[in-house]
DNA sequence: ATCCGTCATTCTTTCGAAAATAATCTCTTG
DNA sequence: CAAGAGATTATTTTCGAAAGAATGACGGAT
């Protein structure tokens, strides 16, 4: 059923969509999808946020529809999603693209995502109850047995592994943010969040990223204890924390 | 060409797009789509805002198909963007629906908007050069001679003259934070604007909105002032500005 | 009457062939 | 040898028929 058809670059990576295995306890969960077309949106996005396909290669239909086994409606949908979360880039006739890469466009991301998320945050601190601060702690209780397995694991970070860290590091920000009462604030946090994943993620798969002696969980222990105490601390240290990471990405990309 | 089929509600607006006419100097200008896709985006979008289709209705694919002499896949594909965009509902097997209209969507747009733009605003006065300047005066200017000649022509607010009038409200508005050196900033602020769109038009165009005696002239002089000033006020001008209409048209609407 | 299947109907979704357009190549001609 | 017209190929875009799913109606059993 799974015929991956390597389209022009060598996947390295594959498919790395379905991140959750198959457990499902009643119609519940993170189940696959209802339609094809979303479908080929969820694995289109996995793809080019862990960069199997490349950024800036133009996406052929035809391709595509031997790599995914679908036909044109659904996989052009999917696209066109995609285009207007600027995953993909579109011309008129001459049809999509990756969307590039770029210092520019990271050092915009991460600035827009610093303005959404803190003020997300400062409103969380302002009307979040117990049971927010109670998933916090659990969140960051979670990242840190992940963080702690990664560490004694050190040398072999396989790709699986990344996206488990990944998932916990997303669920606690997530859960910082998660009671500003602004629907629309979360969702560009999300889609902020998916964007700079294409930047941190293909530079951490082949090296263990060892460059800098950055203490990411004292970073993380910090933005909890200010949240909790509701210090406008917590969005200082978030804007760091942020910059941080795009600092470290920075220097450790071969840009284009 | 044109045999706009009434889609179940009489569309007492009619397809409004297509604002400006035909001139056109090269290739230059508001051309028109080169693709069917492209113009059924363009044609729903202007007709979901101006209110021709009903907030919260289905949208059959049958019936679009008929109204915009279309094929499924461009519509289908336009209805995917618009989706993403938060103005059209879908649901896995059960196809798309206008998104409805509510009070707490309006105030998060709002708050969102202030946010976005006021943070646009400040970096472009950080970083505003006289160009910049110029631009602002200009478009307040032209925004004058309109709002001019609309008030001595009151009584009949056809819809042309408040779509130009719209117009010049928005490129005075994105004037102001034109400069902020960040695309992202900018096309949020485009997107946050058509979703306020809906919600200001269709309460205009019956009446003449002569409810309350405010002078949104007043209003837009005062943040251009201190705009060109480089204050911080400013920014709670616009604030106070965007809040203020949001009052307005919620005493003003029916909600459902 | 109420609940539960079964069937018909309506609507969405998907497919791949056909049309339209862009890109590439070939063959002239100045 | 460059430049341009014309033909050829590659690719995108559009179409409508066909497949698939939900909704509603009907009828019989509880």
């Amino acid at each position: 059923m799974f015929s991956v058809v390597p389209l022009e670059n060598e996947g390295e990576l594959g498919s790395m969509a379905s991140v959750a295995g198959d457990r499902r306890i009643v119609g519940e969960g993170a189940d696959e999808p209802a339609t094809l077309g979303e479908a080929a949106y969820q694995r289109l996005r996995a793809d080019i946020v862990a960069g199997a396909l490349e950024a800036g290669k133009p996406l052929r239909l035809e391709a595509l529809r031997h790599r995914y086994g679908l036909s044109y409606s659904p996989l052009r949908e999917a696209l066109m999603r995609l285009q207007s979360e600027r995953l993909v880039l579109s011309t008129a006739l001459r049809g999509f693209s990756v969307a590039p890469l770029s210092r520019k466009e990271m050092k915009d991301v991460t600035e827009t995502r610093i303005l959404i998320e803190c003020e997300a945050l400062r409103r969380s601190m302002r009307d979040g109850d117990d049971d927010w601060e109670a998933s916090i702690v659990a969140a960051f209780h979670a990242l840190s047995l992940q963080a702690e397995r990664q560490s004694r694991l050190s040398g072999n970070m396989e790709a699986a592994d990344m996206l488990a860290m990944e998932q916990r590091h997303h669920q606690f920000h997530r859960a910082l943010i998660a009671h500003c009462g602004s629907p629309r604030l979360l969702e560009l946090a999300d889609q902020l969040h998916v964007e700079t994943q294409r930047y941190r993620l293909p530079s951490l798969v082949g090296r263990v990223a060892r460059t800098s002696p950055r203490d990411v969980s004292a970073e993380h222990q910090q933005i909890m204890d200010a949240t909790l105490r509701r210090s406008e601390d917590a969005t200082r240290y978030l804007a760091e924390h942020y910059r941080r990471t795009a600092e470290i990405v920075d220097v450790s990309i071969a840009w284009p």
